[in-house]
DNA sequence: GGCCGTCTGTGCGCTGGAGCACATATGTGC
DNA sequence: GCACATATGTGCTCCAGCGCACAGACGGCC
């Protein structure tokens, strides 16, 4: 994690979008902008956190490992959220783990003015506190998914919710990481990939995975994509 | 569900049972004690929710049903918790569905009551977002559960949790809604649950499980159950 | 250009759980 | 105590996904 010196970050994460002017402007001065890289741990699992980060370009995943090493994602943050949400919610440590995704930026604030700031009672306690739940519904769909969907659905979920998260077409991601991501075997990401691609969905080279025909996309993923933007966008939007 | 004139509850709720003695005695009249009777459903997927609900002796499980009708749990909520998050979580409609999974009691609050109390951000508010981070545990562990282990793991699961929020060592419920709980079929249930009664941890007749061992229970079961209960205790104990 | 590590594709056999069919057991009401 | 609805037990077949083995394929580096 490298970290600017006099930054001036946009209004790019759309939580610290949502605040009218005057709380916005007292808050800047407490941010700072941070890049991660991919593959970068936020944070471990009962690890604790000395700040919270809002993602602009950066995705950071949500995950946790099993004693024997398996992993599974339980939900993803980009821009419109905010990582290390136990530290206003009260847990202290972090319940799992958060790894950096697809390589970006974020935008930084000390654990302490945080929850100065979220004890106040105003506006930002109101977004963090929608936001939050909107994470909850994405988790509890991502447990539903997990028990009832095949995997080519799951990738979609995985590839439309990883879309909507960045600006450009195109995901870097090998397929080991996303079998790890949805807690599959990597053989089986290559299968449900080579359908996608087969159909022109996507392209895929060797980490570098193209998103071609969004619609094809959407027209084979499972409706935990849907009901998962649409809670977003409702909450959120 | 049937309401009770002049109640006087005990703190049979753990979450006001944390409550400053100055703060429970001032919502004491704020909370009317109400019965659930099994199967009662609490509140519907995208349903509005005029009261919340503390349980002390009942069950209320969380779940998520599918466009097809296959359903799966993702939580479950009993006298550690509070149903209705959504409620001053600033949702609004509720993402899923609440159905009591074991007849008892709890104790209702007006919505608009909660509200104001938790707009507050005294201990109230504390001990309910402290409890909600425990909830998104719980749902965490349920999605990686349903991802990684066997069915008769997560009955163990189901078992040992519904067990924790029960005064006895009876549960009733049929294997046909265990499955509905757990997403997967009946037939399944039953295997797993004739397995772990030919060890004698339990015994089954007709929708009455009698808890017969609960050290064979722990034996069996994966690790997200003492991950779960663990984060309660931290938490909430 | 050649080497080597990483990433992706493919082909097994195996297994858990799904779907279906049906046999049996246990309450409950008449 | 008989009838019937409900709950549980059991035996198939079928298939998605796992585990394993290995064959390309690409990319960076010397």
């Amino acid at each position: 994690m490298s970290v600017s010196i006099n930054p001036v970050p946009p209004r790019g994460n759309r939580l610290l979008g949502k605040l009218p002017d005057e709380e916005y402007e007292r808050l800047l001065p407490k941010l700072q902008e941070v890049s991660f890289s991919l593959g970068e741990v936020v944070y471990e699992f009962g690890g604790h956190l000395d700040y919270v980060f809002f993602p602009t370009t950066a995705i950071v995943s949500l995950l946790y490992t099993m004693e024997n090493g398996t992993s599974a994602e339980m939900g993803l943050t980009g821009n419109d959220g905010v990582v290390g949400i136990a530290l206003f919610m009260g847990g202290g440590t972090m319940p799992n783990r958060a790894v950096v995704q697809s390589a970006g930026r974020a935008l930084r604030m000390k654990a302490k003015v945080l929850q100065d700031e979220f004890a106040m009672g105003g506006k930002f306690q109101h977004w963090l506190l929608r936001y939050t739940q909107a994470l909850i519904t994405q988790i509890s769909q991502t447990a539903v998914c997990n028990r009832l969907h095949s995997v080519e659905e799951q990738l979609c979920r995985w590839l439309l919710l990883s879309h909507d998260r960045v600006p450009s077409d195109e995901l870097i991601m090998t397929q080991e990481l996303i079998a790890d991501m949805l807690g599959v075997r990597r053989e089986g990401v290559t299968v449900a990939a080579g359908r996608l691609q087969d159909v022109g969905a996507i392209s895929y080279v060797r980490g570098h995975i193209k998103i071609l025909d969004r619609q094809k996309l959407e027209e084979t993923v499972c409706e935990c994509y849907r009901v998962v933007k649409n809670e977003f966008d409702r909450l959120l939007g």
